[in-house]
DNA sequence: CTTGCCTCTGACGTCAACGTCAGGTTCTAG
DNA sequence: CTAGAACCTGACGTTGACGTCAGAGGCAAG
């Protein structure tokens, strides 16, 4: 598929993956006239890069990761690499919870108020 | 307090918090000297500001919030802006927990691997 | 009193992940 | 064949949350 459709199908713009293939995530096939052609497997690639940009990965520690995705074959750098990574994003879903209960808390609160009112 | 100590009790750097004074999240009192003397009490609004800029909340959204937690009044636009940062966060914490779940499958393959070598 | 650390204001620097624009080519529907 | 959408390669712009530096003043210990 070409770069418009898989934008649309994954939710991401243009840009964004033209930028990912300068980051060297994402290497399409190019048509005889160059443009870029994407596979299947792209779609769920790019909405991984997603979830790890979400995570608060950089696109460099992205690249890294991806050998390990596609090899499973592992140095022990790159596996305190991953489970520091792991405990990072951990730390973060932990953080989140605790703003959403924050969150929950006032908006209870709020609108008890406003029904009250 | 001085900014020193709030900054080493709450992990964020001198220089953040008065980044946070600029937007209008933090108002110390100032010693005669012109120092920022900042109350207990700061310590757990800063870590709370932490916790929102973890869950993806600008300075400025934070600022609307800071009302509706002092006083608890809101109008409907505030409680719509709470709903849909919560919302928000929540699927981010989705996400993120898809993430990790990725990042494990990676691990323990590559931990099997390694093991096994 | 002076040495050394902390603090002040003001201002410029940084960095990642794109947005946006220019100027040109390619594809597709009618 | 032609209009318009989609694509291409640069290249510069944007934004938020700080980092960093300069130059000056404040404070506790010996």
């Amino acid at each position: 598929m070409r770069i418009g459709e898989l934008a649309g199908r994954t939710g991401v713009s243009v840009r964004a993956l033209r930028y990912y293939e300068e980051q060297g995530l994402l290497e399409p096939e190019r048509s005889p006239s160059g443009q870029r052609l994407y596979s299947e497997s792209a779609v769920e690639r790019v909405t991984f890069f997603q979830d790890m940009y979400a995570a608060g990965l950089s696109s460099r520690r992205i690249v890294e990761l991806l050998p390990c995705i596609d090899t499973g074959l592992t140095d022990e750098a790159q596996r305190r690499m991953l489970r520091a990574e792991r405990d990072r994003i951990g730390g973060t879903v932990d953080r989140l919870r605790t703003a959403l209960r924050r969150l929950d808390d006032v908006i209870a609160i709020a609108e008890a108020r406003a029904a009250a009112r």
